[in-house]
DNA sequence: CAATTCTACTTATCCGGTTCAGCAGCTCGG
DNA sequence: CCGAGCTGCTGAACCGGATAAGTAGAATTG
């Protein structure tokens, strides 16, 4: 079963290629009689024009990158990627865009794929996760003039343009939210020490804690895995002053949290009251249910995808802010019963 | 910044563009002396090949296709989709073959998926996930002749290769666990009606069930979500007879019936024995930790991919089997406590 | 009515690789 | 010393589209 191409069409019609292409392309050039016959015939043959010989006379790949950086067994459970590669998707495919994704095990690695991709003509542009201080992937896009756009980094990356949440807001409505209910002690559970918005979390965190005359214990830096977040939990509360909050830079460490709590005896939220940022459908099923610090993933990578489809398309973009996460109180955060 | 082509290494290596393409490609046809010359100029100046134009001289795309048949919101909780793809990654990227990825609405825009990319040559092949009964994306990758391998399909899918798991023998072992623990009344909570190994897991575990002489409660369909779980849970509990113990399809909806158990006053194991199908981290977060049937899903979908990638290079292909999911008994199974 | 313009095409070239046919120049055997 | 066989390269065709340039014939215009 051979493939056909514009040659099978022009010979069926019994007129050029070149009118064909013409004709499948909507050019003019061609007699509405003509241009609908051929596409009759196109469509009687199951005709698609080959991408490649279609890249090859200067089209775009029609098709964006995304390289992840992050351990399968993290990718697993961590509900925001696979959430943010819908969005990203939906936008995609009602755009006749397609998504390739890689996953790769380093910052070099990443490099070497936006590279790889640039080279082969692969892609048009890529997504970038993850944003690190000083990230050394913003210098290589730049460079190879590879359009992008940077998820979740601060204002302005360079000339690169980015989408992003006001991740710091819904930190400070989080502790003030604390603070007014009686907590004098709140801890925060971090994710990776070097990822951008691990650091304006912290600051957020820090500033809104000093404002409001609330201790901020240690918070500490994970992996975002449920083992490293119940280690976390169990060093905070073991300690002799321990937190009566605790804000979780993940649901699924709040979930290993709340799990480290009941192992110790302590009770949810009479003891200690716990908050997760992001919100997945297990903060709800969870006994008690968590509250949450709520976004909509899929928007967001729909408006990254958006983004970066204006991007390539030469529009002038900058920076684009999303919905800030909303705090959704449930069952785990109350009073303090206790005074330390 | 213009892309160097091999025209560029010719003109600098002053050779013709044939032998720069036999250096690269490692053909006889140029002395070492010359194809030295030739890679380290192409080193030098950054040269990598135009994917387009080189499948357009029929290579092969090297790249495979993944369309994933599920809404964004289950795709999210839903751990087994990305550790799966991250299987399928590590295998393809140590090899230089791209993934591309789709996320489709319906079976009909899941075979215009396959058809695209067949017509477009975007891809060499393609992975089908999902097997339904009777599923009509078979003859489809049949008839295109588009290499295909069925992931979790049985035996022999028509002519189509597949990679599958022996559900059955795993559900078999389950029931037998219960049995043997003194249950006598077990329900089982299913996931997609339609799906092949929702059919498969049925009726091993009514062959199971009969076999021990254990009375099989009601199974019922959903769509692996916490809340149909959640649902199917509160049913199965508030029943007059009511089972001891409860076989989940996943674990999600494992989580989900726990925390009902909990709101209805039972309590874990002792009431109600749990068991999950399919091990996240979650299983062992949540309290009491759930028993699960725990398979390695990266490794089954690195398998996947190494068997596509023999069928896309025409080795004969058959049907292969990953490791049985093994049962993992934590604490949310025991001896049932009371005797309805 | 000749000159111009427009329509509806055809022809040829290009994109950047791969690959086949051809061809010097050298080696080697008889 | 001549032809066969090898090495190491060149030139050109080719893949399947897009597109600029050319052209025949009809319609419009001065």
């Amino acid at each position: 079963m051979k493939r056909p191409t514009i040659a099978d069409i022009a010979a069926r019609a019994g007129v050029s290629k070149g009118a064909v292409s013409y004709a499948l392309n909507g050019q003019r050039g061609v007699s509405e009689t003509t241009r609908r016959r051929i596409l009759a015939i196109a469509e009687e043959i199951g005709f698609n024009p080959h991408s490649a010989a279609r890249a090859l006379s200067g089209a775009a790949a029609d098709t964006i990158g995304l390289a992840l950086r992050r351990p399968a067994r993290v990718l697993g459970f961590e509900p925001f990627y696979m959430e943010l590669i819908s969005g990203v998707e939906a936008e995609l495919s009602a755009r006749g865009q397609a998504l390739m994704l890689q996953i790769v095990a380093d910052a070099d690695a990443e490099i070497g794929v936006y590279r790889r991709w640039w080279g082969e003509r692969r892609v048009d542009g890529v997504l970038v996760c993850d944003l690190r201080v000083g990230d050394p992937r913003i210098p290589v896009v730049t460079d190879l003039h590879l359009p992008a756009v940077v998820v979740g980094g601060p204002e302005g990356v360079g000339d690169v343009p980015n989408v992003w949440n006001d991740d710091a807001m819904a930190l400070i409505e989080t502790v003030e939210y604390l603070a007014a209910l009686g907590h004098r002690r709140i801890a925060r559970v971090a994710g990776l020490p070097d990822l951008w918005h691990t650091h304006v979390r912290a600051s957020a965190f820090r500033g809104a804690c000093e404002r409001l005359g609330v201790t901020a214990a240690l918070t500490v830096g994970t992996d975002y895995s449920g083992e490293e977040g119940a280690r976390a939990t169990r060093r905070l509360l073991s300690g002799e002053t321990r937190p009566t909050a605790v804000i979780y830079d993940n649901d699924v460490m709040a979930i290993a949290g709340l799990g480290v709590a009941q192992e110790m005896g302590l009770t949810v939220p009479g003891d200690l009251s716990i908050v997760a940022f992001d919100d997945s459908p297990l903060c709800r099923l969870v006994h008690p249910a968590l509250t949450a610090l709520t976004r909509d993933i899929p928007a967001y990578g729909a408006l990254a995808a958006r983004h970066l489809l204006a991007a390539i398309a030469g529009q002038p973009v900058g920076s684009v802010q999303d919905a800030t996460a909303k705090l959704v109180p449930r069952a785990s955060t109350a009073r303090p019963t206790t005074s330390t």
